[in-house]
DNA sequence: GTCGGTGCAAATGCTTTGCATTGAT
DNA sequence: ATCAATGCAAAGCATTTGCACCGAC
């Protein structure tokens, strides 16, 4: 149980929360319950979020979270592997999941502020690559496309 | 002279300070020789830069250009579409030329913090693709590749 | 001569931090 | 019982803005 070393199948199969509640015992952390609260309302958002979306999701749901927490825990998170940091504008961020599947893509029309994310494949090969020929390893990737409509 | 459209053949061929002057009369601004020194600054930095560099480079050179100059000068810039602004990490922005090429992507070195430009040939191609499949036109990318030496 | 630009210092706003209290293990 | 986590309010810090003076057109 457990494993140190974990496949993507294993991940996938596994409950996001017992994965971040081992990270967090890994790096001598405690689970604690507006740690699991955050957790558990960045999936039910299932979309990209930012930190007041976040504590406003949480509050809706009858549990205040101080600012602070939201933010640290956020960057827990991230040190998890279980959401990526987006800067799509310098005025905040904001993140998504991406533990245990590739990272989406982001759209962002110029025209009307909408963000989406989206799949696109072949930009992994493309990254991969990328870095095989520079003798890297990859270890993430950001692609913000900026779009209008006609 | 001066087309209201130009080609990107011509882009390359005039030089950014004409173009920077041409869009700034366009707007309604003036060209003012702390905008063209923070242009030169810009072209012969030659890289990735941040406001605090742009501003020491200008420094050096011997012209002391107040911070809000630079901010609202690389705005300018931006409007202009000669430079982007990167989101690398969100405590700073940092800015790279883009005009008459294609924007490079760019190749982040987890281990050391070492920030390059790389060229990504098929990316253009594949986030075009992408846009014209959801009936929406390309305007810009950004691509940031998080690498890790072995 | 007109407006827009510049520099300074103050303001802004997201994010972080210090500290006393609370709580997971 | 211990040591980390929480919440609050204050601090940080890159970037923006108000305003008086200056300069491109």
């Amino acid at each position: 149980m457990a494993p140190d070393q974990e496949s993507v199948s294993t991940a996938i199969q596994e409950p996001l929360c017992a994965v971040f509640r081992r990270r967090l015992k890994q790096a001598g952390h405690k689970y604690t319950p507006e740690r699991a609260r955050i957790l558990d309302a960045i999936i039910r958002i299932d979309d990209i979020f930012d930190a007041e979306t976040l504590q406003r999701a949480l509050s809706a749901g009858g549990h205040d979270v101080s600012k602070a927490t939201v933010y640290r825990t956020l960057k827990l998170l991230q040190d998890a592997g279980i959401i990526q940091q987006l800067m799509i504008d310098p005025e905040q961020s904001r993140w998504q999941l991406v533990y245990g599947r590739s990272p989406r893509a982001v759209l962002i029309r110029v025209d009307t502020d909408e963000i989406t994310p989206i799949d696109l494949p072949g930009l992994d090969e493309l990254c991969r690559r990328a870095c095989a020929d520079r003798g890297l390893r990859l270890e993430g990737r950001r692609l913000h496309i900026f779009a209008t409509g006609d």
